[in-house]
Formats: structure tokens, sequence, C-alpha cells
DNA sequence: TCTGGGGTCCTCCAGCAT
DNA sequence: TCTGATGCTGGAGGACCC
């Protein structure tokens, strides 16, 4: 771990409910939830006026509904949360070459690096203009958390949220972390946090008195010396720019338990496609097929298979696919099938059997189109009319779907730089409405790319 | 109307080779 | 030739993260 806290952890708040709440000016101020809104939704984000009625992330929607019912509840725009979220990456990669993108909302950067801070002073400077270049750009807001590693960044950010900066001064961190609760540590879940509880672990302290031969005990060597190291608040893990994907998987939870087992091979055949799409479209292919069951009662398995190389050929995982169904009892019903593809490579050396084998069906993928899933969303949205998406009417203007149903869809008229607008309800056919790109959040700024960020 | 989707890493076990 | 120790690989499942 180093002596200077030039390590940043960047975490934007409450990212999509915020980035919603920037794109409608109406739900401002306002609990807004975004999530699956399926009969088996979660919640992904909660605004923070919604986490007042105790919605979460990863809660159940219907429960957060009977929480917050006056609440606006919306799907996710990943498209435009992506947009977003590059304006912000760049932002950090402006102030070092070593950034790490943990998800669309979140990177370490080491400061260092780029060499524009060495001390505490520096660091803190480049954190608060961090977060008013991001407001400028995105109109929205992140927290910022400056530590010695990076383990102490996220702590510190955490700690920072909503809007603000935390620094955690080297030398201060024992006395900081000590009294906190053991999950507050990255990789304390709550089945590692009921273990140690039932040890009568409780706060870090108690981790690092317990000793690290009592830790690997109760958790077993890795996870037990990772944590030990952390309770003493040792992490000299680097930041680290560049990661490659060790799976690519896909899967699906259906509104209704499925019984019928022809229905369950199809949809393994159809999630294999998938999958294999996405395999092609990042250039890999992999050894190891796995398939993934969810039965009724919610109990889950995997089964897997590892041919002698790797393919991205369609025909192969569907086979590889379908082998492993058979060995799967799915009397009761399944509620989510999933096939992922590991051991990956970048590059196909698949036999020339398979290759010929499956040249038909890798034809048939072609033709479904290699962006499927983008295309496939765009259909549903320019049916559905999903609420919170963006849509132009010929005559009103920019607006957004704020509901739909019996034939009919509600807009309400408004811009990101617009007063709360009007609400205007019209047949789910009309004519002079369609679907669009949702517009730039900060007037003037670089500006969203737009193009195809509507699914 | 209870529990998404896409990942990573770790542990344990069995089978096999040395 | 037999046996035990050891290490590797594959398979399954669990925990965790965002």
């Amino acid at each position: 771990m180093r002596n200077a806290p030039t390590i940043l952890h960047l975490d934007m708040d409450a990212f999509y409910a915020s980035a919603e709440q920037a794109s409608k000016p109406s739900l401002r101020g306002k609990a807004v939830v975004v999530g699956g809104l399926g009969p088996r939704g979660v919640v992904a984000t909660a605004s923070y006026e919604a986490r007042v009625f105790g919605v979460r992330s990863a809660m159940p929607m219907a429960q957060a509904r009977r929480l917050a019912p006056n609440a606006a509840y919306l799907v996710p725009r990943f498209g435009f949360y992506r947009a977003i979220s590059e304006q912000v990456m760049g932002l950090l990669h402006a102030l070092s070459p070593l950034v790490e993108p943990l998800s669309l909302d979140e990177a370490f950067v080491d400061l260092e690096a780029g060499g524009v801070a060495w001390d505490a002073v520096s660091a803190r400077l480049v954190g608060e203009k961090l977060r008013a270049d991001i407001r400028a750009v995105t109109g929205l807001t992140g927290s910022v958390g400056l530590a010695a590693s990076k383990m102490l960044a996220k702590i510190a950010s955490e700690e920072a949220k909503p809007d603000g900066l935390v620094l955690i001064e080297p030398g201060t961190e024992r006395a900081m972390l000590g009294p906190m609760s053991v999950r507050t540590l990255p990789g304390v879940g709550p089945a590692t946090g009921d273990h140690l509880r039932r040890a009568g672990i409780t706060t870090v302290d108690d981790l690092a008195e317990a000793g690290e031969d009592e830790l690997v005990r109760l958790l077993g060597k890795a996870h037990g010396q990772a944590l030990h190291a952390m309770a003493l608040a040792h992490d000299d893990r680097p930041v680290v720019a560049e990661r490659e994907a060790k799976s690519v998987s896909v899967e699906d939870t259906y509104d209704v338990d499925i019984h019928d087992r022809l229905r369950v091979g199809l949809e393994v055949q159809r999630l294999a496609d998938r999958c294999v799409r996405r395999l092609r479209a990042a250039g890999l292919s992999g050894r190891t097929i796995v398939l993934k069951v969810r039965r009724y009662d919610f109990s889950t398995l995997t089964r897997s298979e590892t041919l002698r190389g790797p393919t991205d050929d369609p025909a192969v995982v569907r086979e590889a696919a379908a082998r492993l169904l058979d060995s799967v009892d799915t009397t009761g019903g399944v509620r989510l099938l999933g096939v992922g593809v590991s051991g990956l490579a970048d590059y196909t050396q698949e036999d020339l059997f398979a290759q010929a084998a499956g040249e038909g069906a890798a034809e048939q993928v072609a033709e479904e189109g290699a962006e499927e899933p983008v295309v496939e969303q765009q259909v549903v949205v320019e049916r559905r009319w999903p609420a919170g998406h963006d849509v132009r009417h010929a005559e009103f203007g920019h607006g957004w779907v704020q509901g739909s149903g019996l034939g009919r869809v509600t807009v309400r008229f408004e811009t990101p730089g617009s007063e709360p607008g009007r609400v205007r309800t019209f047949r789910v056919d009309d004519p002079d409405l369609e679907p669009a790109d949702p517009l730039p959040l900060v007037e003037g700024a670089a500006g969203v790319s737009v193009e195809g960020v509507g699914a």
C-alpha cells in the first residue's frame, strides 16, 4: 500500500434513477424506481427519495410497489446509461491512463500514475474538480473516495454518498475501520456476515483480533487470509486498466414457470444462439459450455461440458447445451434458463467436421442479425411503448412514455432543459407518435451520443 | 405476485496421471 | 508390480458484486 491517498474511487449516486430524473424534469425530487417491470422483476436502482420508503436495490419490484406505491416505475435504458458512462469515463481517462471500470457507474483511478496527484492536498483538489466536471458535463452527481488503497478508496466513497468526497489520511485507516461492521469490507456478504456473527465477530476490530489462523479455519484459506489483511487495512491490489473476460453467458427468467419439456428445449437452443452471438461479437470462442437451470422452487443447478477445443459454432454450442439439458430433471417447472461459455480464447479452433455440421446453423444465426439483442429490443420499443422511454410526437414534440395499456399510451412532453411538461394520451398505433433517442442531459455539453441508445 | 442479469472467484470432490 | 502421495483438470455449487 502506498503512503499517499492517490487512489480514487468514483461512484455515481443512484446512477440509473438520477439519469432518469435528469432526463425527465417532472421526476426531479420524486421517488423513482428503475428495474424489471415484469411479475418477477427486481429493483436495479432506487432514487434517494424512494429509499426513504425502504426501497432498495435487488428488492422484488412487487415489494417496492407496496412500500412506495406512488413512485415512478421505469424500465432500465442501458444504452442511455452507457452513453453517460462513456462521458464520465472520458473525464477519468483525462486524469490517468490507469482507470479500472467496475461497472457503468463505478471506477478506480490511479492518480499517481497519471501524475495529477502526489499527496493529500493535490488528491483532494483533483477529486473536487472531477466532481464539478461530472456535474457540468452530465448534470449528475458522483461521490469520490480517496485513499492509499482500492479497498479504502471504495469504503471512502461509500461514506461520501451522496454527492460528497471523503479522503482517508494514511495512518488513520485502522482507527477508522475498527468499529465498522464486517459487512463494510468488500467480499463480506450476507452468508459470510452471518458466519462471522455466529463466531462472535461483528466488527473489523473483531476480525483483526481473531487472527488469520482463526479466519482461515472459519472461511477457508483464500477468503480468511484476504479478510484478515483487509481488517489490518493491508491492500496492495493495483489499479488494472484492462481486464479480459473469462466467460460469456445469457439467461432469462420467465414470467411463468415453463413445464413443457419441449419448450424448455427450444428455449435452451434460443439462449445458446444468443450466447454465441455475444461470443462472436466479442471475437471470442470458448471450450466449456454451461447450462444453468433454476427450478420452480428457486433451487439452481448448473451442468457443464468441456469440449476438446474452443468453439464459436452455434450448432456445437446448441448440441452441447441440449446434451446437458438431458441430464437435468425439470419436473415441476423451471423459472430460469441460462447458457454460458467459459474457457475463452480469442480464436476459433474447431475441427473440420464440426465446422461443416454447423455451417447451416451459423448462417441462420447470421441472418437473425449479429446485433440481435438490440434489434429485438427496438422492435419491442416500437410496439409496446415501455415506461420511461423517449418518444417524439409530430405536433407536441419530445416526451417520454409515462404508461401504456388498453390500446392507449400516455406521454409526458418535456425535455431535460424544460419545465415539467403536460401529459397527453394517444392510441398506441397513433401514426404521429414514434420512439426517439434520449436528449443530452446538459445543453451545450459534449453531448450524449444518442445513436441507438433507446434500447 | 418473492427473489434479474452478467459476471468473478473460491472450495470441494472425483478421476486420472505421474 | 503394487501402493500411496501429489498435482492437475473438470464439474458442481456457493458467495459475492454491481
